[in-house]
DNA sequence: TTAAATGCAAACTATTTGCACGTAA
DNA sequence: TTACGTGCAAATAGTTTGCATTTAA
């Protein structure tokens, strides 16, 4: 299954439309690796013709967050990143830069989470790595 | 050294007052550990007599921040948290009730920071954890 | 055709700031 | 004594909402 289809077949499952719109904020997300914020995403699909309003990234996003195409990436206050990549995986970010990297962290290797304190459980993990990054040392 | 030391001594060094706002924040987060919001910091210290306005308690936790005796944690869209736990550590979040615990897992180990993909030099990392607690299984 | 989505502006929430007054050292 | 901190209220930033208009299916 591709990206395209992605889209197409989760949200006609829960009976939403396909709008430009939302078509362009997922496929922005996709084409990234930055992990924008809405600012950003809303500056880079307006670049050449207006095709969303401030409102309509925000609906858009949140459509997309509900219907499990894209989540959220929150590591520095107050500021909201979104990611395409919605399975549990690692980051860094460069201290200094605010720089954010996905990590796939073969080290790690898989956590029992079955040894977690009484009365927790655990369904996923991830994990942060603070430090600099290559422009910053 | 204890707590009440810690804060004499770090805001000495930096030439800034402990005054009873500042000292009542610092003390509430001491005494808690359930990595309060500002709002629940606000109302806690003012249950009995009214010590401190919203601005000074935003005004102290920006001090108390820059010294290095609270931190923030962040893992909910729009709610930052405090903490007086600042060195870095594990947290466990409900995903129904955002119930948040810390995790002292010594299952994890250390992991080899210096084999971090090349270009990033990693200093400390932090787990999160997403599942379940017992209130909401 | 028509229920759902957009876009604007107004509302809201969390946080920051300016400034007159108060107070710790 | 006086520079620093507080408290109020106004300002700001990020996000959400109401509603008239537009549009995807």
């Amino acid at each position: 299954m591709n990206n395209s289809d992605s889209i197409q077949q989760q949200m006609k499952e829960k009976g939403l439309r396909i709008t430009p719109q939302r078509y362009s904020v997922y496929a922005n997300l996709l084409s990234r690796y930055d992990h924008p914020t809405v600012e950003a995403i809303l500056q880079d699909i307006n670049q050449e013709i207006p095709i969303a309003s401030k409102a309509s990234v925000y609906s858009a996003l949140t459509v997309l967050r509900e219907v499990g195409l894209i989540r959220e990436i929150l590591l520095q206050e107050g500021i909201t990143r979104y990611d395409a990549k919605i399975e549990p995986h690692h980051h860094f970010i460069c201290q200094d830069c605010g720089a954010i990297v996905d990590l796939d962290w073969s080290v790690l290797g898989d956590l029992p989470l079955n040894q977690l304190p009484k009365g927790l459980r655990g369904e996923n993990y991830e994990l942060t790595v603070k430090g600099k990054c290559e422009h910053c040392f």
